[in-house]
DNA sequence: CCGTTAATTAACGGGAGGGTTAAATGACCG
DNA sequence: CGGTCATTTAACCCTCCCGTTAATTAACGG
């Protein structure tokens, strides 16, 4: 599990982890803001940071003895990239563009 | 970890079930045809494809003593639409799009 | 029937993941 | 300095994941 794409994936796999990602969305947080919503102790919201951060999903500054934690999406990109390569199983639109494009293939080969 | 999205994204984070996925967008394939490219044993191939087939990311039919599996990109959808909510973070156009609106927004208030 | 082929289930082991509490680190502040 | 606040590290559980081999189920074909 050492590939990047498996990383990305594995962090986004906890849903403890995506809400930290979605309050990330509203604005950097420290960590005991991050760990407010939830009833599970700061050690673990540490660790889920960790994760997250591994995954580049989210970079982190610290001024005095806060550290302050930002999203950062382009990992998501890259995920959403792989995803696209199947679009086509599941859009209708792309399915018919899909068709067309062969049609078209078909017409002058 | 029991809501819909934490199954799918944990069925993605492992390379093997991608590679199978991959080979799936091919066309249906039987255990044994999707085990070939990996040397793992063939009772480690058929949990993977539970694990798929459990976040719904194939369907599995029988005929004879076959059971080939398809792919079923309905989760990739869900999940895509997920992370399209902080699309905003990392794409330059949707940025600038965004900035638009806004500007859009303050002019009449 | 019996043997073969396809696939799953069972039983086990190692290691990673997510949680805990207690201790350590680091930086402010009186 | 000493205390306190923010965060991380350490040590420990327990469960789940991924792999293995051996045994089982299921269906075909002589």
């Amino acid at each position: 599990m050492t590939d990047r794409l498996s990383v990305i994936f594995a962090a986004l796999a906890d849903p403890t982890r995506r809400a930290i990602l979605a309050r990330l969305a509203e604005g950097e947080a420290t960590v005991t803001e991050l760990a407010e919503p939830f009833d599970i102790s700061l050690p673990a919201i540490s660790r889920h940071l960790k994760v997250l951060e591994n995954a580049g999903l989210i970079s982190r500054s610290r001024s005095a003895q806060w550290r302050s934690s930002r999203l950062e999406a382009e990992p998501l990109r890259e995920a959403t990239a792989w995803m696209e390569r199947y679009r086509r199983f599941w859009d209708a639109n792309f399915a018919r563009l899909d068709a067309h494009l062969k049609r078209l293939q078909e017409e002058k080969p």
